[in-house]
DNA sequence: TGCAACCGATTGCAAAATGCAAGCAGAGGA
DNA sequence: TCCTCTGCTTGCATTTTGCAATCGGTTGCA
C-alpha cells in the first residue's frame, strides 16, 4: 500500500494513514480492547463494521506498517493481529482524542470514563499503557513496576460506572 | 448537522466529526495558514480540494459549531470564517498529529519543521498560540507576553528552510 | 463418523461519497 | 463597459462504502 501523497505535510500524510471512518476505530479497539482475531474486531467493536470492510482495513494498516499478522498455533485457521510500534506510539494521539471528544461532543458516560481515567493520568500512564503494549505485541521485556496493568485499570472503572448505572437505574432505588 | 451516532465512544464521535480526507485540512489551513475565505482555502491547500467538497465542509463543520461564518465588512461579496473555541482546541492534537506523521511517514523537510518546532515548543507554545487563535478568531484580548507571534514563527522556520534547499540547490553551491 | 459452529475472508450489488469541470449571479475595479 | 473576482452550485463519472449472503476449510462435540 502506498499513500496517494497529496503532499508532503505531516498532517496531510497522518490523514492518509488512519484519516477514515473504521481505520482508527479498529487499532482503538486492539490497543484499548485487546481484540487480536478477525472475528473479535468484526463482532467486538460497537460500532458494527462490515467484515468486507475490515478485510480491507487490515489488509491495508499491514501494508503500512501498522499491523503484522501471524497464525495462531492454537487454531489452524486463526490469525492473530498485532500491533507494530508505528501503531502503539498513537497512544498519546488517542488520548488527546478522547479528551477534545469528552468535552465538545455528546459522549456516553460508560465510554468516555476511560477517556476521563486516561487523561486524568497523563503521559506517565501512556507511557505505562505504551510499555505494556510493546510486551504483548512485540515481546518486549516488560521493566515497569508491577501494580495493576492500565488496560485492567480502565476496564475496572468502566465495569465500575456500568454498575453504578444500573444500581440507579433498578425499581430499589 | 446531527452526527451518525454509531457510539457514544469518545474517539469514535471525534471521528465523526473530521474523520475524512478534508475537514481536518481546512481546519489546518485554517489554523496555522491564517486563511479565512473561501477563494483562499479553494487555491491555498497543497492538496487541491474540489469547490463542491469544500462548501460542503464548511457547511458541516458550521453546524457542527467547529466554524462561524460573517460578512466581510470589505467587500460585500465575501464572507468570513471564523474558528470556534472547539476548533482552537484542536491545536495539542493537530501538534500530536504532526509530531507522529514527522517520525513515521515521508514528510517533506519543508513541510516538517514547523511541526518539528511546534513539538519543541510543547504545551506552552501550543497555548500561546491557542490564545492568539482566540484574539484573531473570537477577539478575546490578548494578555500575553507580546514577542513574534507563534504563526510569524512557525513561517519564519519554513522560509528558512525553503532559502536554505535553494541554496543548497544552486549551481554556485 | 457426522454435523453444527466457527475461521478469515470474498462476492455481488445498491447506495453514498468524492472528484472534476463548467457555470452561476452579483460585486468591484478600471 | 468589460473584465475579474466573490462564494457557491450543477451535472456527471468514478470511487468508496454498506449490506447480506456465501465460500472452503477447521474445530469441537456427540
Amino acid at each position: 500500500m502506498t499513500l496517494d501523497r497529496r503532499s508532503g505535510c505531516p498532517i496531510n500524510l497522518s490523514l492518509e494513514v488512519f484519516g477514515d471512518r473504521w481505520s482508527l476505530i479498529i487499532l482503538r479497539d486492539m490497543i484499548f480492547g485487546g481484540r487480536r482475531h478477525f472475528r473479535e474486531l468484526l463482532n467486538g467493536s460497537m460500532e458494527g463494521i462490515a467484515s468486507n470492510i475490515l478485510a480491507d482495513r487490515l489488509k491495508r494498516l499491514m501494508e503500512l506498517g501498522m499491523l503484522t499478522k501471524a497464525d495462531d498455533p492454537s487454531h489452524k485457521q486463526k490469525a492473530i493481529y498485532s500491533l507494530t510500534e508505528m501503531a502503539i506510539t498513537l497512544v498519546p494521539i488517542l488520548a488527546h482524542l478522547g479528551a477534545w471528544g469528552r468535552v465538545w461532543l455528546p459522549t456516553s458516560e460508560e465510554l468516555s470514563i476511560r477517556a476521563e481515567l486516561l487523561e486524568k493520568g497523563g503521559p506517565p500512564m501512556w507511557e505505562k499503557f505504551m510499555a505494556e503494549l510493546r510486551h504483548e505485541h512485540l515481546g518486549t521485556p516488560l521493566d515497569t513496576a508491577p501494580g495493576p496493568s492500565v488496560r485492567a485499570t480502565l476496564r475496572a472503572a468502566y465495569e465500575a460506572v456500568v454498575a453504578e448505572k444500573a444500581l440507579n437505574a433498578s425499581p430499589a432505588g
